[in-house]
DNA sequence: CCCTCTTGGTAGAGCGCTCCAACTCTAGAC
DNA sequence: GTCTAGAGTTGGAGCGCTCTACCAAGAGGG
């Protein structure tokens, strides 16, 4: 038997008669011989492979979109590498040079924090999709979910709540922080609530989430409903604001955003905005794989969010503000 | 210049001369070239990379794990590539056969499903060691924590609250969940409390905490302790029990395993065994390392466990037994 | 009976590196 | 002035595959 018959078996190619696909197959199991993938992807000039970089493997954002990435990326034979950036642009950096090093065939990047040119850097030498955060004019694609109507969604349901006074913990420089910012404060102008509107800098982890609320609690003008940039900080604050002495909906309520399994946990029921996770993954996933085999072409794929309304949202109760020292018994 | 020399260059050797060096990374930088991993992994007969299998990407727990792998990987030059199994044992199986054919140095798998027989063939080709749960006489390392002492911590704790009916919601066959179970039933035992154990069946996550809670609430015996196999179970249980109207910890106290992100929320602010989670990342990517490198041996990690005390345990209240009726208005 | 076509198989070049042995220079030792 | 010892560099073999020819043999057509 030649390498070259060998070599076919393994790929399961059709031009193989099933006598010597059995002599190569029985061989294979007695010596134990098991395909070196890099020899392979080697000479065949391919990978068969996704490079899939995950901003914060503590966020359970990142674990549902992935799950979509899978789903998609095996139902067309291609694997995933997975790399945390741990929340370091650093780190991130050094994940992608890493991935064009192996040669993957096309990288996600998640809740990726680098610069544009970064990105357009990468993307010159292999297909890349962002998820959760759009890029302008830019040679690569995105899946994101439309975080300024998301924002909307939040504010208008917290004003037929009848709240009037409303902040936002936003999420910094994270993906998607921004335009969930100006979503907010776009609808609170429509709403004739600029006056009230104040914008607390967050960075979408639990602990800016309950800085924010300390700073509110500190505040002069006390806001009878939160919105936070994401589920993480919106559970940070849900904790500062309870501790110190009110009542999460009834004195303040708090919608978050993403809809991770977090929110959904029964002891918290985080009002929320949904982003459909999994279909992001997959939407990624798929456009990446036609790109990859040139059948189409990268765009920037927007899903909707909705509101998911739970126990952290309640009619407001129109009390007059509290002093400081009220608050903090 | 040789081939040779640029190769040497791209390794920083030491053999060469600085002009030489920087003519070369000059013309690097100039032609955009970027050294190919799979050619020189092919050609260097060693990857530096160690395969990690991650069980559940959904559980705070291996995030926390992969942190402290991460961390000593990348002080000994070692690269990570991550798979999650998503709780299939199928996936878990098909994840390391990538890695044996991708020629990984070293594999490390956490909180993995998979049969000792399974494990022990990989191992036979690739340095192996498992977080979360060990076995009896294999040819590869573990790390883990004092599963069974961590049980006792637990039960131990409830009891000097004045405790006595004590249930535990075990883990099913996920990594750590016997040792858990045993060290729950011994401790009973011991307190002299064989005749109000039971174990009720669970299997990790938040809706098996969730279906043990019910059984319980719907059993004859009403406990005034659930002791849970792991954090995740513990929030679904705290969930439907205050759902009953009982509420934690002054009806029922709840303690949980890990000491996950998800715990020290203050919101949930769970009692729980604390498992050194970086550390033994740090310890198993460690270990392995040294194996690769022929300067120790494979060993098995025993870890030690200890109580963090939040919320949600207290004083018995020694009440009467409540019927199902009256708890579930 | 010759020719073409198809099927199943094979030889050999090459993918882009590393590694080894060997080679060329200096520079210092005697 | 010769010898030796590095320091720096290089050619070539080889890692384990795929891929592009190309070949042999039997089937079918005229």
């Amino acid at each position: 038997m030649s390498r070259a018959l060998v070599s076919l078996v393994m790929r399961d190619s059709p031009r193989v008669s099933d006598e010597s696909r059995k002599r190569v197959t029985d061989a294979a199991s007695k010596l134990g011989y098991r395909p070196n993938l890099m020899a392979r992807n080697l000479a065949a000039r391919k990978t068969m492979t996704i490079g899939v970089l995950l901003n914060d493997l503590h966020n359970p954002w990142f674990a549902e979109v992935t799950d979509g990435i899978h789903a998609a990326a095996e139902r067309h034979g291609y694997q995933l590498i997975l790399a945390s950036g741990r929340r370091s642009p650093r780190l991130e950096s050094r994940a992608l040079d890493t991935f064009l090093a192996s040669r993957v065939d096309g990288i996600i990047v998640a809740g990726c924090r680098l610069s544009s040119t970064r990105l357009e850097a990468v993307a010159s030498e292999v297909a890349l999709v962002s998820i959760g955060r759009a890029f302008a004019k830019v040679s690569f694609g995105s899946v994101t979910t439309d975080d300024a109507y998301g924002a909307r969604l939040a504010v208008e349901h917290l004003y037929e709540l009848g709240h009037r006074r409303i902040a936002h913990i936003d999420g910094g420089k994270g993906a998607g922080a921004a335009p969930r910012r100006t979503g907010y404060l776009r609808t609170m102008r429509r709403l004739g609530l600029v006056d009230t509107a104040q914008v607390i800098a967050g960075d979408f982890t639990e602990e800016a989430g309950a800085r924010g609320a300390e700073r509110l609690l500190l505040g002069s003008m006390l806001p009878t409903a939160i919105f936070t940039a994401n589920d993480l900080s919106a559970v940070g604050t849900i904790d500062v604001v309870e501790r110190a002495g009110l009542a999460v909906p009834d004195d303040v309520s708090i919608v978050g955003f993403d809809n991770t399994s977090l929110a959904a946990l029964n002891h918290i029921g985080l009002t929320t905005i949904d982003q459909p996770r999994r279909e992001m993954g997959a939407a990624a996933a798929g456009m990446l794989i036609e790109v990859i085999n040139d059948r189409s072409e990268l765009t920037d794929v927007l899903m909707a969010p909705s509101l998911i309304v739970r126990r952290t949202t309640a009619r407001s109760q129109r009390r007059e503000r509290l002093s400081p020292g009220e608050i903090r018994r």
